[in-house]
DNA sequence: GCAAAAGTGTTCTGTCTACACCCATGT
DNA sequence: ACATGGGTGTAGACAGAACACTTTTGC
């Protein structure tokens, strides 16, 4: 068997998802480079000999947000070859959900949160992975409420709600969503309330820090389910 | 930045599940160069310029089992940065089901299906990969019957039951699973039975084609669920 | 007639869904 | 006193789990 393999490249793409302005956005970047120069494209780089996936995906991270210790899971590994135009790059695909306030964005011209439902023009299949991590963070939801990662330290469950009705793109009913959430593990109420003008002020809660990295373990339906 | 990536290689490498013999099996290969000359290890090569991932995994299947056609699913990427011990080498992996009479094996010394709740020694992470490979298969299973995938062309419910239990690793309720079954979209009720000596012949079904390659969109499930 | 596997229903329990009104606060 | 969002419960439908006996066949 020939080698065909020396001219691949492989780089870390990372999609960066938080909620800002009631609108579930995306970090961009601007590409100061052909091709697609100009276009909005997610942020990636190459990985270091040192690295692993996940290492070269939190530093592609931090280096844009200067954020750490967030919920960060590989998605997907895109390859088409013609994917893009100017060499064969085969990028590993993460996403990443952070919270507005934890983050240092520098916001320039040239970095700046897209609302995901409205995209602008994307470089290469940028599209494509955005979606995919739509999807995913999704199918996430429906698990365990890795939603929270989007949310200040402290939220009330309209907080909470909003949160999960701007990833699922749908309204939720109050009152099975408040039922559900009072159930969730690790979803600890506080004796404190917002304070909010004009109006009745709402519960704060928080969750267990203890989750962060636990694989979400204790998410995954409790109930031995049978099958098929 | 500077570009430490030329040094990089990537593979695909692809775990072949079937079953065989009453048990759920994987298809490993003894490795012939060092490192970990002579250890078993799933199949995998380099990807060629004009080939996407999908299509180098589905080229590395035919030229171990001479199968085409079959379910086939990107896992993962393992890109540890001491997965191997020769060379910086990240691997997108693969898994796949398939039918033992449908598989061309040319089984040697060098080639052979091996037990997965029971397998030999593997090189480099090959196990970590397939215990993953499982996992995520069972995640399918609990979505969509891909367990038909492992079955011949017409297959009893018993058979069915059999394979769900080898993947899944537990005993299943045989009036439970019957139930439900014949509510899968896709199975179809034939008019032959089995023939089998000195027992009551078995019903025959099948599984509707066209959902092959479908995307399994409505094994999903059918009811709009609230979500949290 | 017996061994071996095929085939078949019901009850219970928990979860999902739909749905409407009162409460606490600031102005 | 009113505007604003916060907070609460119940009934019906559906799906999963547990569970044991009869049927058909070859020998």
């Amino acid at each position: 068997m020939f080698n065909e393999t020396k001219t691949h490249e492989i780089t870390v793409d990372v999609v960066i998802l938080t909620i800002k302005n009631n609108s579930l956005r995306v970090l961009l970047v601007k590409r100061t480079n052909e091709p697609f120069k100009g276009r909005w494209s997610i942020p990636g780089g190459f990985i270091r000999l040192s690295e692993n996936l996940d290492e070269a995906a939190l530093r592609i991270l931090k280096e844009k947000t200067n954020v750490e210790n967030i919920y960060l899971e590989q998605l997907y590994t895109f390859g088409d070859p013609l994917r893009r135009t100017d060499a064969r790059v085969i990028t590993c695909a993460y996403f990443a959900l952070i919270r507005e306030d934890d983050v240092d964005v520098f916001e320039s011209a040239n970095v700046d949160w897209h609302k995901v439902y409205d995209l602008p023009p994307l470089a290469f299949d940028h599209k494509e992975i955005i979606e995919y991590s739509l999807k995913r963070t999704r199918e996430r939801l429906e698990m365990c409420p890795v939603a929270y990662q989007l949310l200040s330290e402290k939220f009330t469950l309209t907080e909470m709600q909003k949160s999960y009705e701007l990833i699922m793109d749908k309204k939720l009913d109050k009152r099975n969503f408040r039922k559900k959430a009072l159930a969730t593990q690790g979803l600890i109420e506080l004796n404190e309330f917002s304070k909010t003008k004009s109006k009745r002020p709402a519960r704060l809660y928080t969750f267990d820090k203890i989750n962060l990295n636990s694989k979400r373990a204790h998410f995954i339906s409790k109930k031995p389910k049978e099958t098929i």
